[in-house]
DNA sequence: CGGTTTTGACCTGCGC
DNA sequence: GCGCAGGTCAAAACCG
């Protein structure tokens, strides 16, 4: 396995829910991570479903790559695929089929430029998975320690 | 047989 | 309201 280091520091975003950072992966492929809150709406809508205790969590990731699933280790169930407007390629819908997981992601491929493929992760996996890829694994870890480092600083 | 994919219908938020 | 765009459901097909 190649080592992952940390290429880019993010610009302070205008919105406060939102950071990003970018990673190397494995010499070639860059990853873009995003981490961002809810809109407004999505979050009073949050709320109401669990009483409004739990923080949503959203990471984007933008790959380059020809593949358009990447193996994150999780088990994933495809439930919906939609075209979206502007963009020849659908997006798909996935669920993660851990038990009692509310985790979900989509997929989709850029329109413009079609070797970055775009991975949504919409919640945070509350249990653990035996087949947990290394890279995507370390990539959370340094994602997660650079944004404490960065609450700290506010 | 049990889980997954497919696919059109259905639901919902939002802008006009 | 209405219609569009995006997100989800669910039944049937599919597959090991």
């Amino acid at each position: 396995m190649e080592k992952h280091e940390l290429v880019l520091f993010p610009t302070p975003s205008a919105s406060s829910y939102a950071s990003e950072i970018d990673f190397k992966v494995a010499q070639s492929s860059k990853v873009h991570v995003k981490r961002e809150g809810f809109l407004r709406t999505q979050k009073k809508k949050i709320s109401s479903q669990n009483g409004g205790k739990k923080v949503q969590h959203r990471y984007v990731f933008e790959t380059r790559s020809e593949i358009d699933i990447l193996d994150d280790g999780y088990k994933w169930r495809k439930y919906g695929e939609k075209n979206v407007k502007n963009n020849k390629f659908s997006r798909s819908y996935y669920r993660c089929s851990y038990q009692g997981c509310n985790v979900k992601k989509q997929i989709q491929r850029h329109s413009k430029d079609e070797q970055v493929v775009v991975t949504t992760y919409d919640g945070m996996h509350m249990h653990m998975v035996e087949n947990l890829t290394e890279s995507f694994d370390q990539i959370l870890r340094n994602f997660n320690i650079y944004n404490q480092s960065y609450n700290l600083q506010r």
